[in-house]
DNA sequence: GTTCCGCATGAATCGATAG
DNA sequence: ACTATCGATTCATGCGGAA
């Protein structure tokens, strides 16, 4: 069967040489719904659901039952008002047969800067987390955080800026160097993830973190499953899965994306932090 | 006119008693949807938007076109998925004539431990912003937050292009002008709140800190406004309205809620906090 | 080899202006 | 009227070269 490969072309069409439940988790951040129609894609968000139906109709075939689909989406603001596609979108996915497990947030720490009369900047983004059935494989240990003593101390003397402000790396032992803290005491993360954006040049501009496609893998996946990013851009799910010993397949309908990833893969040895 | 007290009621009939365009700010946090019957009036997932349509017609009414509605909620897991009644009201609210401006985060940074095969604790709620029409009063000023520690380094010394507008080379369109942020020491702030949990009262199912009201008051509002809590509970908003030196009306089903309010808001001094 | 520090860049959004 | 393009605004991060 194929694995660890990038593949160009239209997912919906791709997925189809894939065999049914054949995935253990699909992590994907789409191309955003825009308004302009010369970006990725040019999908506007009056088509967006109808764009993305079919092709997750192909995600809940080539997923096994106990696997899991992470979607990364955020809908923008259109006339002054948040868009309601994604709204739409969890619904619509219900009536295709996903459940809708639950939903995560990224807090991102360096939001897009900018300043407008009628809101802020926007600094989250969703995680919706879709499964096939109830029973569904999750490796909750592997992403335990330490506890510090920050909560500890922390919480005693908050200030109005605090309570106001983020502060903190609690909830953000993702990963790198869990192995320093055995022996001291571990506990499970809740549902908001705190991670920065990735400034990092990889001309393609929907980079996020590799931290973040690594949580999800390490909670939902075991060493040699397979990891699916229908939408791999830039690759970084890819990297993530490979960095954690899964496998993985990468689609991209953009070529170019598809060659950088290829050699991204291929030169990992600068590119894994 | 009414102002400055707690009513006893179902929110339905007894704004029926107010004018028209009166209010500045409506800020609340509605029972949440429970399958038990100890709530107000033991309101199902399943019948939950059509139970809080009614209601928000009467908000509609009497908040002003330069108001804003702001709602504290969160969906329940019911039966392995997050239930869409939340997903389903904004929609609804929408066909009512609201306009879905933002949808606010609140991280609950103490949120209650607990563990579960299938989900992680949560610890974020939605605080969705509505308005009646594009142009409303925001008062930006009034909420912002200490520049981070980031300013300290990057602004001790400065180089020849940072005392320049330096122009984006890529064409995001981002220039910048360093030596025009020595000396601002606040920032605003993002959509993204970080406020521990309080219990003031256990015996009611919804507490939020006061600090969360007071936030959106600032926000919202100048002095002597007149703020709104058709389901006011424990009196929350109504502390935080009175603090910050504003009008409020409070309602509440729950006639032992309302005494219980109407007396934490006459021996204030110790509940500010 | 470390630490320090300069500096480009990022899933943005609004309002005005031009076609 | 309605759409497309353009200019203005702004905060935190991590890379990479220098010390």
């Amino acid at each position: 069967m194929l694995k660890n490969q990038i593949l160009h072309g239209d997912c919906q069409q791709v997925l189809q040489t894939l065999p049914n439940n054949s995935v253990d988790l699909i992590f994907t951040s789409p191309p955003y719904a825009d308004q302009r129609k010369h970006t990725y894609g040019g999908v506007t968000p009056a088509h967006y659901v109808d764009w993305f139906l079919p092709r997750a109709a192909q995600f809940l075939r080539v997923l096994k039952p106990t696997g899991t689909f992470i979607l990364n989406i955020k809908e923008r603001a259109v006339a002054g008002e948040r868009h309601t596609y994604v709204l739409e979108l969890i619904l619509k996915l219900r009536e295709q047969g996903w459940l809708w497990t639950e939903e995560f947030i990224w807090h991102k720490k360096n939001s897009y800067p900018g300043k407008w009369p009628n809101r802020f900047r926007d600094s989250w983004e969703r995680l919706l987390q879709f499964n096939k059935q109830r029973n569904f494989n999750m490796y909750q240990e592997a992403v335990m955080v330490p506890v510090g003593d920050w909560s500890k101390t922390r919480l005693a003397k908050l200030s109005d800026t605090d309570k106001i402000r983020d502060e903190s790396n609690v909830n953000s032992g993702f990963g790198k160097n869990i192995s320093n803290w055995v022996g001291r005491d571990m506990v499970y993360p809740t549902n908001v993830l705190h991670m920065a954006t990735e400034c990092y040049n990889r001309n393609h501009s929907a980079t996020f973190p590799v931290g973040l496609p690594e949580w999800f893998i390490k909670l939902f996946t075991v060493e040699g499953d397979m990891v699916l990013d229908p939408f791999v851009g830039s690759g970084t799910t890819a990297v993530a899965a490979k960095n954690l010993g899964c496998n993985f397949i990468g689609i991209d309908i953009n070529e170019v994306f598809c060659e950088l990833t290829t050699n991204r893969l291929t030169l990992q040895t600068s590119l894994t932090q």
